[in-house]
DNA sequence: GATGAATGAGCCTTCATTCAT
DNA sequence: AATGAATGAAGGCTCATTCAT
């Protein structure tokens, strides 16, 4: 139980703190990290901007500090999913809970793109912290529910990348998806949809399983 | 034929300009517009900073000259395909030169990403002179090959969207999936597999033509 | 009593704002808008270039505060005597306020000038604001004395000319006149005999009184 | 006879020169020395810029030429006149002369002007080579004219800077009469009036002569 | 003789960061 | 805890100047 931790004295101090992350983590995820300015993280979260320097030695800081405030409830999210039980289930259900966790923090999404289009320097922390461990789970999964591969071994990254596009593509472009059907790609609905759209993959992943289920 | 426009004096204007174009490309498709140093696309393209300017009034202007240098393949390749035969061949080809070019120009498809990410100004342009025409284009194909739409009308976006991811995605986070494989989402082999998963794709997306084909 | 005003709370970015003014009167008085860098500015100020724009959004907004700092003072003499009482002696009286005020400002002349040389765009609001209202003020004062025109109406330009070449002309071109002489135009023996033979040439211009108090 | 170096092969490069000269000057005597960009004089004299470095080793040099080529042609008028006769008739010819040749070059003024209000460094040699001979001479020659001077020593400061104000002053600051009065200070007319000013006070100046020529 | 093309230095302005209050 | 005020370094852009053609 963490509810100790959640009723922790929430001092002003900390609500300073929460409120300049929240507003940073929205200005890096459109500016990235050389296209943000220090005042514009300063404006959106109401503070002045020698504030900031108050809680984060610098801008470098603040952004490892919005980055590491996205990864860590998803591997938190991992090591649960990582202890439990196993099958088509439970990888469905990490990725639907992935997903709903993203559409809760969309910026986080685009952060983590940003950070692959510029090959930024933190990729590799995240890839390894976060992505590899709960792609690999998920394929573990796969491989173990069947004798035979599901699919190809060679096909494997096709299969992971597509997987990345689905989940964390859907929301880094969002903009792009509004822009072309003029609805929100954050929506509930839409969420929903492509939440199921990766169940189905998942399910075709595991056909003696799926099988199963359906008799 | 068109020998005599490629055979158009080259002269050392033309040659230095091109050099600072296809530098500011790579520059700009990792640092975004107001991420970019000047000096950087000057020290990638070999010329001083003042150089720039003799091409171009501002940084700004030199970014769009970029992007339209970009699109303009693109629009052109899906002119011919507009007034050429149609079926899930056609589509199927299209797709196929476009996985080609977007990988022998992997930064430009890292630049839509990014306006996209970035909300940036330039993206309803990119949307609307290349992005609509040549999925609804698809679309229309795939609608007109048969009676029933090939997939329940409300899964279009679901659709759309997954050709962005593949085509689009794959070369703008290519630095994510380097990382994450060890291996070069940009080799040949790579991109061959990526278009062929597309291409499959697409053949299910015209199901009795597909059938016809395979008869 | 205007204690109240003068006892208004000095901040230290009044007295930096202020600072910042005086510097900038003297050197675009030399070099004018154009010519002047901002860097001469800022150390002659004694502070750094950026905090410039701390307190001007751009050079010329600095320019324009010169101005309108030096113009202002002489607007308001004027306003003074345009209530008061007239006739040669309030005409002379105003000029000899005129002539040291402009003692105690001699960059402001400059800035004048230098606007009139160059053709500067604050030309006309000079003109209009200042310049024009105090001397149509003194040729009116001139014209009420005497039935007749005290000159030839053909003469009022000349006449004009003439009172602007000896006030602000003799603090324009100071270094003119220093270089010529050896001895400075801007002491107080100098400033004094230029403001007496002003008096005379007004007092020149109302004959009928002037020859009242000679009696 | 100076016929011959009239009549000297006029070359295509002297026209040029003489082009760049022209436009050099306009532009000088707007912006002076430092706030003056080449290009504005390159585009001024219809030539490249690159072409100016051809007849000039630098902007310095540009300027001085400019200079030099404004005050020839008053020195050679003051020899002129240096040898002739004497007496008020002489000097109001030689600053009739003056007015009319200041007319026709009425940025040569605003040079000078210039040159005063920034400090400049080539104010002295203005001032030794030109000014100073031109009203020595004519206060030589008032002081010929009469036992005693014609005004008191002291004032002669005032004479002579009265004399810089009505004759340079009239061209320097054209540009604010015309805004004063909308009409022009460099007409005709108004330069003949303002010549015959000059004149007047002249002979002011040589009571004794001015008496007998009334006589 | 003239110019298109190029550049190092410098300009105006803004940035990230610090410090006294 | 927070901010107003200040600054060194850097950013975009322009300048005076050079050189190959």
């Amino acid at each position: 139980m963490n509810q100790v931790e959640e009723r922790a004295p929430v001092s002003r101090a900390d609500l300073t703190r929460e409120k300049i992350l929240e507003a940073a983590e929205v200005v890096f995820a459109r500016r990235g990290l050389s296209g943000t300015r220090v005042r514009e993280i300063a404006e959106a979260a109401g503070v002045n901007v020698a504030t900031l320097y108050i809680y984060f030695p610098s801008k470098k800081d603040m952004y490892e500090a919005v980055l590491e405030s996205g990864v860590r409830p998803l591997v938190e999210l991992m090591s649960e999913f990582a202890a439990g039980e196993r099958g088509s289930r439970a990888t469905e259900l990490l990725f639907t809970r992935v997903m709903q966790h993203l559409g809760t923090r969309p910026y986080f999404s685009r952060l983590v793109y940003l950070e692959a289009i510029s090959e930024g320097s933190h990729l590799p922390e995240l890839v390894d912290r976060w992505l590899r461990p709960i792609l690999e789970h998920a394929l573990g999964e796969a491989r173990r529910g069947t004798t035979a591969p599901p699919w190809e071994e060679s096909l494997s990254p096709l299969v992971v990348t597509s997987f990345i596009h689905l989940t964390l593509g859907h929301f880094a472009i969002a903009p792009l998806f509004r822009e072309f059907f003029g609805s929100d790609p954050l929506s509930d609905e839409w969420i929903t949809q492509q939440t199921k759209f990766v169940a189905t993959l998942i399910r075709q992943m595991f056909p003696q399983i799926a099988e199963a289920q359906q008799a």
